[in-house]
DNA sequence: TGCGAAACTGGCCGGGTGGCCAGGGCAGGA
DNA sequence: TCCTGCCCTGGCCACCCGGCCAGTTTCGCA
């Protein structure tokens, strides 16, 4: 194939906010080696900005609470995750409880859903 | 406190291709009225471009397997997923089986975070 | 026409999960 | 000092989950 030396870097945009996807469109518009995508184009890389007022309240979490939701979202059950902190049973269960209450979820997949949704954890 | 009419944008880079990266960077760096952000600097957004390399094969998911996959996304146990598509939960078993040997995973929370992840499905 | 894939259903069972009860230890603030 | 929050542990129990066995129908393709 022919190796073009300075190929178009297309962009897509997926921003929340108006205001800023106007500024940045009309920003990046002007760059030369740069092209924004047009709707449903196969772009190189997305531009993201989540619109921050759509969680407002990022939940307190204690440590031990974070260590079990990392290893629940790696599908690790209570028994691996007990042997992986050194604890029993009990207490994971306990922290599982804590988390499904804080998380509002209704078992510990809709709790890593949840939690992956909030940026809590990265999946 | 002086009020910047053209407050710069600053921009976050999540690329996992290090050339698109640069070149993205150097493009961007001329640019006025924007500003890439320093390692952890909170980003008014965020470009974003996954390497296909690292998912070659998007996993071959039947219809109804992403019927499931998408309730148990959602928290839903198998008796409501069953419920919800007016099936029997033996079948529901039967579909997640079916995920969780092709999602190679251990159980349904480690199952959504794998799909997730592979971009099957958006949480 | 035969054959495989997909979807669907049933029974059975060991182990996991989540909710409830009860406690103890240990830090920091009122 | 007492009190609160966090972390930890135990028992008990109903239910769910995942894996195994078995079978059915329907569809498209060679």
């Amino acid at each position: 194939m022919s190796e073009d030396k300075t190929p178009e870097i297309v962009l897509a945009l997926e921003i929340d906010d108006p205001a800023l996807a106007d500024r940045l469109a009309a920003l990046l518009g002007n760059v030369a080696g740069l092209r924004l995508a047009a709707p449903g184009e196969q772009a190189a890389a997305t531009i993201v900005a989540r619109d921050p007022r759509v969680m407002p309240d990022d939940i307190a979490l204690t440590q031990r609470e974070l260590d079990v939701l990392a290893l629940m979202a790696e599908g690790a059950s209570n028994k691996m995750i007990a042997r992986r902190l050194g604890i029993s049973v009990h207490t994971v269960k306990f922290h599982v409880g804590s988390l499904l209450d804080k998380l509002d979820a209704t078992g510990r997949t809709d709790a890593v859903a949840h939690a992956a949704r909030r940026g809590v954890i990265e999946l």
